[in-house]
DNA sequence: CAAGCCCATATTGTCGACAAACTATGCTGG
DNA sequence: CCAGCATAGTTTGTCGACAATATGGGCTTG
């Protein structure tokens, strides 16, 4: 009895990755009141499958929704923009920790490779923020499924990176900064070559640590504005 | 225009709850597969909300679902098990700081009421698990929406507390472990009366942490067969 | 002229039936 | 006697129509 896992994708799920994919980029913009006929037309579906998609948007916090009033994507506040970061900060510094316990050889010499891959991208970019937003999301997720612990995976790369890459394109990194975070990324794989757990979960949370400064910062200076 | 919050209950989110509580009650035990049909006629119900429900409880994680092989209710493997309490540690770590810095005077005398109660509790039922372990929601609930970060208590409250109170029946504390564990929640609330974030939230890792090595043991004595 | 109420409309929530897919049983062949 | 396959049955996925409810415009009234 093998488990050929048959796979067969469902309308539903078919919309789910429509809508949230919709979300991400910006289609559907944070605010947006959002009609479910509108939506059924748009991606040539039919209401059924739509409004399961529709909950499980809103179960992850994508969506809100009031009965018989509608459904709107949400709209984070600075402030629950900046918490988002502060969660990320512990979550992802808990699963470099695991990563650097339970990756293999050959992830972490894959890892190793993709960096070398995200440098020759900066440079061809110079220093563009697309590329650089790209090989971050790449980057975190190896080390998210690295942790070989499903829940946090889950947690991070189902709700968390999605909210955050929602905002991503207005968080346009300031010039110069796509060099050193790259650097910062190779001082963490470091730490997990060496199997230091420690040191990663530190210098994971110390990288997070920055990039919300920085957001915080834009923040204060009004060039943000949510 | 008054927000009136119309709060009309909708059949979906009753689903919701009837299939959330019976999943942790122990009704619906891990790894069942269950029917629609069965639980429609169970909770008396139509499919369509029903749907929407069991979508929004795959998302959260609690059930698993294969296209047109049903439903089965998720089994978590004690090493799942044990990496949730690791998520919990740090996730409710930030929540215990953030705490400190937040809840409100108010807030916090409400929470040292509280602990008094669950003190007369614990005596009354001479240390019976089943009021520590509501006791104990009580208290972590609280810290939670103490934080005042909408996306954590979210996180915590909705995800992953269902998760641990789905195998909460089974992990009957140890006789004279209640005490312990009040004598630790009072010391958490002395740290936030005093707005020492940092020690309130060294002293929840740690609180978590003794549970887990709880269960660890537990299960390396074997006494936990899941 | 402004504020509050009422009603029409459009949208959402719900239901029952049809179609597609997986599971299990029984049969055939080696 | 066991393995593999075809088929029947049950369950899930999908669809279209009906009912309930919130929004917005117009009206009345202070």
């Amino acid at each position: 009895m093998l488990d050929t896992t048959p796979q067969t994708y469902t309308r539903a799920d078919e919309a789910f990755d429509c809508l949230q994919t919709a979300i991400v980029k910006g289609d559907l913009a944070p605010g947006d009141k959002i009609g479910e006929l509108d939506l059924c037309s748009r991606f040539d579906l039919t209401r059924g499958p739509l409004r399961e998609a529709l909950g499980r948007l809103e179960s992850r916090g994508l969506l809100v929704r009031r009965p018989h009033a509608g459904v709107r994507v949400v709209s984070l506040s600075t402030t629950e923009l900046v918490e988002l970061y502060r969660i990320r900060e512990i979550m992802e510094g808990l699963a470099a920790r695991q990563a650097a316990e339970r990756m293999t050889d050959q992830e972490i010499a894959d890892l190793q490779a993709t960096l070398d891959a995200h440098e020759t991208m900066i440079d061809e970019a110079h220093g563009q923020a697309y590329y650089q937003a790209e090989g971050d999301y790449d980057f975190h997720h190896r080390i998210a499924t690295g942790s070989r612990n499903v829940k946090l995976a889950q947690m991070l790369l189902g709700d968390l990176y999605y909210m955050v890459r929602m905002y991503r394109y207005r968080l346009s990194t300031s010039a110069g900064r796509p060099h050193r975070a790259l650097g910062e990324h190779r001082r963490i794989v470091e730490a997990i070559a060496q199997r230091d757990g420690e040191l990663a979960e530190f210098l994971m949370k110390r990288h997070i640590n920055a990039a919300r400064k920085n957001i915080e910062k834009k923040i204060q200076e009004g060039v943000l504005t949510i």
